[in-house]
DNA sequence: ATGCCGGTTTGAAACCGA
């Protein structure tokens, strides 16, 4: 394996998604991958046909909403925590974290905070609070972690085909913007942008409205790399093929490939070979 | 440009997502 693939896929419902997802599974073969909004309780995931096409996998669901897993290619990942520290109240399945292949994963789906103002939109901006919080630890750890998921957060104006009607969204609220951009100046980098500075990427459309024909989408899917990782960022970028299958997500999976590191042995092998030419 | 679509729920209308 000469790269680490890693992705993100919101699919909006684990069940009526499954046919999608394992095409998907089949197609990409992604060594990670983070899922959001399951909409199904523990005992519905389908882990049967989930191990069957090569996967181990965690998962945390809930009854309607929500729901998150994290899928490990040909190895079981290894769970190091469910749901963020801070609020013992809050029973909404949102986070999970674990080891897979040598990476932390941190799987994330933060609240849309719609409509805005309101509790919903407190809930929000509290749980991205808790978010930050953890998040300092994860990259002070010097671990190699990933954040990803779907982070509802438009991050500028260049993450949306037109602001105009979504000015009042929840989405591109600039204390949603500055919680984004506070998470990002720990050190974090957003893999997507980083790769494509100068490209208009989406991951989301909307059902209606011709919004996927129209291309008329918003970037809110985002992997977020520490320090140690980031250097080795190869490619990202959004599998749209995935939103042009019969009944797809509203959201397209978003993904990333690592190079391997380099192992010390190989390292000192190839200045052995420069050292004797 | 207002959930207009789509998923889910103790079984139809209502709530939710973005």
């Amino acid at each position: 394996m000469s790269t680490l693939k890693l992705a993100t896929f919101n699919i909006n419902g684990i069940r009526s998604r499954l046919p999608i997802l394992l095409s998907w599974l089949e197609r990409e073969a992604p060594d990670i991958v983070c899922l959001q909004e399951l909409k199904a309780r523990d005992d519905a995931f389908p882990i049967a046909e989930i191990r069957a096409a090569g996967y181990g996998a965690l998962w945390q669901g809930q009854t309607s909403w929500n729901g998150v897993a994290i899928l490990a290619r040909g190895s079981d990942p290894v769970e190091s925590r469910r749901g963020l520290p801070g609020d013992p109240a809050d029973k909404q399945s949102r986070y999970l974290e674990a080891a897979a292949h040598g990476v932390m994963v941190g799987c994330l789906y933060l609240p849309n905070g719609n409509p805005q103002p309101g509790p919903k939109f407190d809930y929000k901006l509290a749980w991205f609070e808790r978010l930050i919080k953890h998040a300092a630890k994860l990259y002070e750890s010097g671990h190699p972690v990933v954040l990803a998921g779907d982070f509802n957060v438009v991050p500028t104006d260049e993450d949306i085909y037109n602001p105009r009607s979504w000015r009042k969204d929840a989405l591109l609220q600039p204390e949603s913007r500055t919680c984004y951009q506070r998470l990002l100046a720990q050190g974090w980098t957003d893999a997507l942008r980083h790769r494509h500075p100068d490209e208009r990427i989406y991951t989301f459309w909307d059902y209606f409205r011709q919004h996927w024909p129209r291309n008329a989408g918003l970037r809110i899917d985002h992997l977020l790399l520490s320090a140690d990782l980031a250097p080795r960022l190869e490619d990202a970028n959004v599998g749209r093929w995935v939103r042009d299958l019969p009944h797809p997500s509203d959201h397209a999976p978003a993904w990333i490939t690592l190079a391997q590191k380099s192992s010390a042995p190989k390292k000192a092998a190839r200045k052995r070979a420069r050292g004797k030419s």
